[in-house]
DNA sequence: CGTGGCCTTGAAGAATCTCAAATAATGTGG
DNA sequence: CCACATTATTTGAGATTCTTCAAGGCCACG
């Protein structure tokens, strides 16, 4: 039962909120200025809602604006993985330039909203002023960005532990919500322990259960969801990978 | 002891014989010519030697055009993890966009040779003839076609067993390999052991176990690093994920 | 012919998973 | 507003997979 999407006003990126993280991103003004052309159109999108799946034709990339979302990864048998959590201003569906289908699919763990934006007039705008290398460089920069991220994935999936997988997990949620003008210390989980689990490679019962041991060794306060760091340089001592 | 780079001729992509999986693939002839603008130079990488380093400046993404190279991720502790085997017409150093440094080390598994592409001229390549989307494109899909490879090495990682993950990775090579005419079923590893256990998260002794299992199962032969695959479909079972 | 690197194999140990059950939280329909 | 079904989480105990430690073999190379 999708809701049809109301259509709110066009955004522009020059003004938005959002631009020290997002597209615009270390693109000087004069190249931002050019992004307002696009009037990226919003999209709300509730809980538990789908953005696009893989498979489907990509035509947008996404910017979350507010909200919450995971993507995940179809594996042969049906089953799924979570390769990624996503958080305002950054940007999703990078996937799908690579064959045209996005290789991913993109879900809203809580009532989001997203800027989508064209890729075809993005590729336009980034030649079309016949000098714009400064937003090639900045859509390029992107593109590598995601690579750069999924790196620290493997190597977290390749060569880390449980208790240092959830930790480096819980140190870079609170790293992305300090960035974002929220407490480093003290935030709320929006994705259950199935999700993390899979997103770290782990069954949910291991992820509950290093919560506890984190518990127990004073790290943290959790309840539910709900997450107190109460030692940040322990965290940061358990994340620190172990020389055997 | 680094040996001092001869310096050949340059190199025009639109005779190259990678041109079809290298950077010019999939773009369009008239999207092609242009990059013979670019002059690139080649070097000579000789059998351990390092072509780049995580943490060097960023200038050149490097196309390899004979031999086989293998990238490496540092860890904090200052231990590695392969992220890659690279072989004649793939792209090496994209994740150095991010931010201008390497995010990873390559070095050849095997004397080699590669075009060295300057960033900075290919990205005024890419927007000079005022209209050149073909490329901006082709340069876009290359770096989301990076984002996928890692996809599926997530899902390696994350949910899949040693044999899945061997057979997985066997399967892969025996596929690009096939891609530039060579056998399906026979090939030589360029990679020990411990190199193949690093890239698919495991130790050396369970990548050996594995090959013995897998011989034992009557779908390779194994010689050090000679590999026939005598059970093609059989492996692609091992590799099809079990469910639980 | 000895040395070092690479590979294989065995046995014991550790980490994680599976299965199972109890509890808490949430939503549903009456 | 309550009873009930459903889902999420925690915890325990045993099974499984992979790792660790150790030893020995093979091969290339000086």
């Amino acid at each position: 039962m999708p809701i049809p999407d109301p259509a709110p006003s066009p955004t522009q990126c020059s003004s938005c909120q959002q631009r020290h993280v997002c597209l615009p991103s270390g693109m000087g003004v004069s190249d931002t200025l050019p992004l307002d052309k696009l009037g990226l159109k919003r999209r709300r999108v509730q809980t538990g809602q789908t953005l696009y799946r893989a498979g489907d034709e990509f035509h947008f990339m996404y910017a979350v604006r507010s909200g919450t979302f995971k993507s995940d990864l179809q594996l042969a048998d049906g089953r799924t993985q979570v390769s990624g959590f996503h958080m305002s201003g950054e940007l999703m569906g990078l996937d799908g330039i690579a064959d045209g289908r996005h290789a991913s699919s993109s879900s809203a763990l809580e009532d989001a909203e997203v800027c989508a934006i064209p890729y075809a007039s993005l590729l336009e705008l980034a030649g079309g002023s016949c000098g714009n290398s400064g937003l090639r460089h900045a859509i390029n920069r992107l593109l590598s960005r995601e690579i750069v991220r999924e790196h620290s994935l493997m190597v977290m999936l390749g060569s880390m532990n449980a208790e240092e997988r959830l930790a480096s997990f819980l140190l870079n949620l609170s790293q992305r919500l300090v960035a974002r003008g929220y407490s480093a210390s003290e935030f709320h989980l929006r994705m259950s322990r199935a999700e993390i689990g899979s997103y770290l490679g782990l069954k949910l019962e291991t992820v509950s259960r290093t919560f506890s041991a984190f518990q127990q060794q004073r790290l943290l306060e959790v309840d539910k969801r709900h997450i107190r760091i109460t030692d940040i340089s322990g965290l940061q001592r358990a994340f620190e990978l172990q020389v055997h």
